[in-house]
RNA sequence: GCGGGCGUGGCGGAACGGUAGACGCAACGGACUUAAAAUCCGUUUUCCGCAAGGAAGUGAGGGUUCGAGUCCCUCCGCCCGCACCA
């Protein structure tokens, strides 16, 4: 036998080396980029498979975030390639954004040339992953090749009806000067820059997302790919409600008709006779119209201006009201007056914007109706409940999920059930037609103007005359100017000397461009469509389209649950009504991973510490440079302000991509957080070097004696299993168990190994199981199995390479080791063939030392028999 | 407040309602080495026992079942999303 060690002579050249990912890995870069193995063609007949990855923001060097992703994804683009699939798994750049900007400003490095650099050093550590990527379908959002087609949809969808410019109060970042979607404000803060929002009236474009809310939200239910908890989010955020919209009859003080009554929405029209005041919002058109001639209610408005929307505030707000001097007449009981007054927690952007209170029902009316001593009538009740002695406390009685209940003090709905008593009233509203039903959504529509010059231009031309003018098509793209200045600010496009100066594609006459620019949502709303024809002349080529789309695996944060993922699923509708696409939902199945975490250091005086100088010593964490003593703090995200970063490009250095992308897929479940450790990746390590000895030693394997030990027939199972086991296993994402089913391979060929004297079919077995283990780990670990593939003795190479098929026989177990209980514990265990009878398996299981033992005289009463599983044996006495 | 998820060894985690702890990390013991690293062999849920074997055990308590980490109810803790949405 010849010995592995690398001190030993008379091995092989290689078989004495360690194994170098330094010298292989850019190797086989280098193979499979001539080779152009990754670059997709529409093959009529090959089953298509679309794997794609969130795209970067070209934020200047890849994160361990994107490593754990892109990892992700090309272990599935791999394994679906060898199992046979045309795979599509492209790369681009979500290229337009702030930070460039910052840039320009901050260092006075142009926006384009900081985003290009950035490209170019992110694309060459990409490539350092060996990632199976189709570099020739690359795009970027920021170049005009790309958002001239962005543009021509935007006219498209204007001619639609799907945009809309109007006033309106908008959320305006202060810090980064520009206005947010709804969806970017979280907690009362712009997502980026954090900085408190503001309101602001402006005039904005806006698409109209709300056009698709209840198809937005019934289509989630087909989407039974993706994760429960993100269709939740999204159907959350829609936020349907099913109600109704009516009319209060309103008078002043003296008991005067106005012409204008009050409409509210409700959902709880039920309760109608439980009504005691109404309530609008501060923005209320009414509650502005009275404050022109109320100072009072002037403060009133800006105190409740000033509250804000954030948490806190809500929290501590107490329930305020401002009464009008106004009265709603209730439809049902014509002496009731109800007061009107503006209030702080009604929502101008929600309903009509303004409500009627049922204090007993409703906790926040409740709060403000014992605040200005309303009454408070309880109109449902338990069932049975005696409605003279059913009062309500400090808390509006909310019926719970199943109770059954009834309605009291209501006229004409007296007894009936809610549902009942909704239809009721529902009909008698429309009967009197003071009332409609009415869908509510919390839904808004998408304002996507930004005062930003790193963006999209809008394509739209302002002219005194002809008003509002789309760009002619023939005339885009509309490229952003290159020779502009970040001195001061607000938006360059703005203070730019010519650029917004054109003609009007009407009329001819001097007009103004729009100095807006798109939010970066829209550029990555569409990109996996473009992909599918990535040089076209028009946004998509059907046929492409056709072929490639939806995708069939896309992988990235939670973070994007909503914004891009709901902004997508929008913006493919909008561009199958203007038939620029042939579907609706781009996304077939959805995988979100969990983030990179990391312990994190800081010194006594509590700056934070990057790990890499961080040393361990005697159970102590120290300063590698300074020596003081550092104090080890929580498991958290890896972020820069904590400096608890890796750098991957210092991982893949030391260790190589393999080893990287290894560590990222072993042990923790891909969706949940995983953390960053240093004995993890030395662990990876290793394993890579196990494995290259491993194959090494099979590769000088002699052919072995026939009179040899070993039938390898224990090894072949073991093998044809792990492959079975693998290929379930991925097909489901379940990364981890995968890897286990890899290291358990590696033992059992590991073991066979060890046999002296092997027998000709074991030393086959053995041939067969390395090429098996090779095949499996080739999407996690590539370029390592190429290399072992080659020593192998293979001349193709592993990504022309079939994935392994296990053989049914193998796989299956002809013998079984079936567990015996007695009343439900383990006692003993049994190895019979498979298949055996209750009739058959009871005396042999009645005869076993741990049963008897375990019976000890009891009499038996019942044996429970799960064939090839487990025997119950239930006794008494 | 509403909605959702999770709680298993020292750690990451396995486990169609059917032998709890696969696999990995770490630790410990041993072999090899002048030594260290690497490598190889072994041990590692807890308790009792020399052992054979036994008892307990999946956040707490109850229930369904021949059988529960898994299903149901109540509670505790942690995490995430939304949040004055009428």
């Amino acid at each position: 036998m010849t010995c592995p060690r690398p001190c030993c002579e008379g091995s092989g050249p290689m078989a004495s080396e360690r194994y170098n990912p330094r010298d292989t890995e850019p190797r086989w870069q280098a193979w499979w980029a001539e080779n152009r193995c990754f670059e997709a063609r529409e093959e009529a007949g090959k089953p298509k498979y679309y794997v794609l990855e969130m795209f970067p923001y070209p934020s200047g060097r890849i994160h361990m975030g994107h490593v754990r992703n892109y990892t992700m994804g090309d272990v599935i683009a791999r394994f679906r390639r060898a199992a046979g699939y045309n795979v599509l798994h492209p790369m681009g750049w979500d290229a337009f954004g702030m930070p460039a900007e910052n840039a320009a400003i901050e260092r006075g490095i142009h926006p384009a040339s900081w985003t290009y650099d950035n490209i170019a050093t992110m694309r060459g550590q990409l490539k350092s992953m060996g990632l199976s990527l189709d570099w020739s379908r690359e795009v970027a959002t920021c170049d005009p090749s790309y958002y001239q087609h962005e543009q021509a949809m935007f006219i498209d969808f204007m001619n639609a009806g799907l945009v809309e410019r109007k006033v309106s109060q908008v959320n305006w970042d202060p810090v980064d000067h520009t206005v947010l979607a709804n969806e970017q404000v979280i907690d009362g803060r712009g997502w980026r820059s954090g900085a408190v929002v503001e309101k602001r009236e402006l005039a904005q474009w806006f698409l109209k997302i709300t056009a698709f809310s209840d198809d937005l939200l019934s289509a989630l239910d087909g989407l039974d790919k993706w994760p429960e908890k993100v269709r939740l989010m999204q159907k959350n955020w829609i936020g349907r409600s099913e109600g109704m919209r009516f009319t209060f009859a309103v008078e002043d003080a003296h008991g005067k008709t106005l012409d204008d009554g009050l409409t509210v929405f409700t959902t709880r029209h039920e309760t109608i006779f439980g009504a005691s005041f109404c309530a609008i919002s501060a923005d209320h058109p009414l509650s502005k119209h009275l404050a022109q001639h109320d100072e009072d209610l002037q403060a009133f408005r800006k105190e409740v201006a000033a509250l804000g929307t954030s948490e806190e505030n809500i929290e501590k707000a107490e329930k305020k009201g401002y009464p009008l001097g106004l009265y709603a007449r209730h439809p049902f009981r014509k002496d009731v007056k109800l007061p009107i007054y503006a209030a702080n927690f009604v929502l101008m952007g929600y309903g009509e914007g303004a409500v009627f209170g049922c204090p007993a029902h409703d906790q926040r009316d409740l709060d403000f109706a014992r605040k200005y001593h309303l009454p408070v009538i309880p109109v449902v009740a338990p069932k049975g409940t005696d409605p003279k002695t059913f009062t309500i406390g400090d808390e509006a009685y909310v019926e719970k999920d199943g109770e059954d209940t009834v309605l009291i003090n209501s006229g004409f709905l007296d007894g009936l059930s809610v549902p009942e008593a909704k239809e009721k009233v529902a009909h008698r509203f429309e009967v009197e037609g003071i009332g409609t039903r009415k869908v509510n959504h919390r839904l808004r529509d998408w304002g996507v103007s930004r005062q930003r010059y790193w963006g999209c231009p809008i394509p739209v031309v302002h002219c005194d005359t002809c008003g509002v003018v789309p760009v002619k098509k023939e005339d885009l793209p509309v490229k952003l100017p290159e020779d502009v200045k970040f001195d001061k600010p607000g938006n360059p496009l703005d203070h730019h000397p010519t650029w917004k100066h054109t003609s009007c594609p009407a009329c001819g006459k001097p007009a103004r461009r729009e100095t807006d620019t798109f939010d970066t949502f829209i550029d990555s709303s569409w990109y996996f469509a473009r992909f599918c024809s990535p040089q076209a002349g028009m946004p998509v080529v059907a046929e492409a389209a056709r072929y490639w789309m939806p995708v069939d695996q896309y992988i990235g944060g939670v973070e994007h649950a909503i914004l891009h993922l709901l902004y997508s699923r929008f913006f493919v509708r909008a561009m199958h009504k203007t038939g620029h696409i042939h579907l609706d939902e781009p996304f077939a199945s959805l995988f979100t991973q969990g983030m990179v975490i990391h312990e994190t250091f800081r010194t006594e005086a509590g700056d934070w510490v990057l790990p890499a100088d961080a040393v361990h010593k005697e159970g102590q964490w120290f300063h590698a440079t300074t020596g003081e003593p550092l104090l080890v703090g929580g498991v958290e995200k890896m972020s820069k302000s904590k400096k608890n970063v890796v750098d991957p490009e210092t991982i893949i250095a030391a260790y190589g991509a393999d080893t990287a992308r290894w560590f990222m897929l072993s042990d923790t479940p891909p969706e949940r957080d995983i953390e960053w450790t240093e004995s993890g990746v030395e662990g990876a390590w290793r394993f890579t070097q196990r494995l290259w000895r491993l194959v090494n030693d099979v590769a000088e394997l002699g052919k072995g004696a026939a009179s040899g030990a070993g039938d390898g027939l224990e090894l072949r199972r073991a093998a044809h299993r792990a492959i079975a086991a693998i290929t379930d296993d991925l097909m489901n994402l379940r990364f981890n168990r995968a890897i286990a089913r890899i290291f358990e391979l590696a033992n059992a060929l590991g073991t066979a190994m060890a046999v002296k004297d092997k027998s000709v079919a074991l030393t086959e077995a053995i041939r067969e199981a390395a090429d098996f283990l090779v095949l499996a780990f080739a999407p996690m670990m590539p370029h390592l199995a190429e290399e072992a593939w080659q020593l192998l003795g293979h001349r193709t190479a592993v990504v022309n390479s079939a994935w392994p098929k296990a053989d049914p026989a193998l796989v299956a177990r002809d013998d079984v080791t079936i567990a015996v209980q007695v009343n439900g514990k383990r006692r003993d265990e049994l190895t019979v063939a498979k298949g055996l009878t209750q009739a058959e398996l009871e005396p042999l299981v009645l005869a076993l030392d741990g049963v008897k033992r375990a019976l000890d005289g009891k009499s038996v009463a019942k044996i429970i028999v799960v064939p090839d599983r487990i025997v119950n044996i239930v006794c008494k006495g």
